[in-house]
DNA sequence: CACCGCATGTAACGTGTTACATGATTCA
DNA sequence: TGAATCATGTAACACGTTACATGCGGTG
């Protein structure tokens, strides 16, 4: 539900439109994950839906302005108060894949722990190369999320080939 | 599409049942995440769509069994061999709330902080307890991807912290 | 004029979750 | 007999992605 929030919460600031909303979230994160436009005005209608925004009338370019009820307000803040749980997360894949692996299937571990270690490490150096280049707090804090992330996994990869032993 | 491939790679292993599937899913990743039940039967009607597997005939006790097919092979072979990239991860919720609450909105970035920090650490202290109780290397090592994951957090929300002032 | 960027949407599809319904077997 | 477990499925729903269609305005 990141983006269901996201966008409430960006609505908190002020009413805003679609392709403002897409423009703000994108900036905020870097980019990271980067927002279909179709996306954004389907949540927007179930936001709507649901109570916690409301479309309003046009602004002077004609463009469709939404704003947050009170409830969005409510809801929005219930998130940011409520921490991420392990239960919200989804699968992990790469340790779906391992354990599966392990377990009795024909596969080559160490291939796979290899494979996977080689393009984690690929993508640190890119993420790394990529944070040289950014001056925003917000977008250097999310690229960091994901170099501490990726520090994490190499660590856990070579747990892994260790215990493979 | 760990679900899919998950089970698609416990077919490689032979013939299997529904119920059978959930159950070794579950024993492999130690039940770390649990798994509907209805969901192994709906995606097993499309792992036979796409002519991944095929619903054999009725074993002795009159369960339906499900085969992978050459192409389902060679489909969970690919899903071993090529890494979990970045882009196929989902966004982080929680990077995309801090992103959010850093730039320019009324709320209590450290407080955010605070309130993630400490449920991070009571999931870590479960975790670790947890691990006391396994034996399985393959549920040891999806507890301490868990683990991991949950350090490096800890490590993320202190460098925010730090970044704060 | 053609093309690009802004802006709003819709339709189709895939995955995943929950709830519900059904029947057989086993066990207290 | 009644409850729990095994076993199979369906229906409704939510979220997200992609592709497509439309219209406006500016620019080469």
């Amino acid at each position: 539900m990141s983006i269901r929030h996201g966008l409430l919460a960006l609505l908190t600031r002020g009413p805003r439109y679609g392709y403002q909303l897409r423009a703000e979230f994108e900036t905020a994160t870097g980019g990271a994950w980067p927002l279909n436009i179709g996306q954004v005005y389907t949540t927007l209608g179930r936001l709507e839906r649901d109570g916690l925004a409301v479309r309003g009338a046009e602004d002077a370019e004609g463009r469709h302005v939404y704003a947050v009820t009170d409830a969005g307000r409510a809801e929005a803040a219930r998130w940011f108060a409520s921490p991420v749980g392990r239960a919200d997360r989804p699968r992990d894949e790469l340790a779906v894949k391992l354990a599966l692996a392990l377990t009795g299937s024909g596969v080559d571990v160490r291939a796979v722990v290899q494979a996977q270690r080689a393009s984690t490490l690929a993508t640190m150096r890119d993420l790394t190369r990529r944070k040289l280049g950014v001056a925003e707090p917000a977008q250097a804090l999310v690229l960091d999320a994901q170099i501490f992330q990726a520090e994490a996994e190499i660590r856990w990869l070579d747990h892994c080939e260790r215990s493979l032993r």
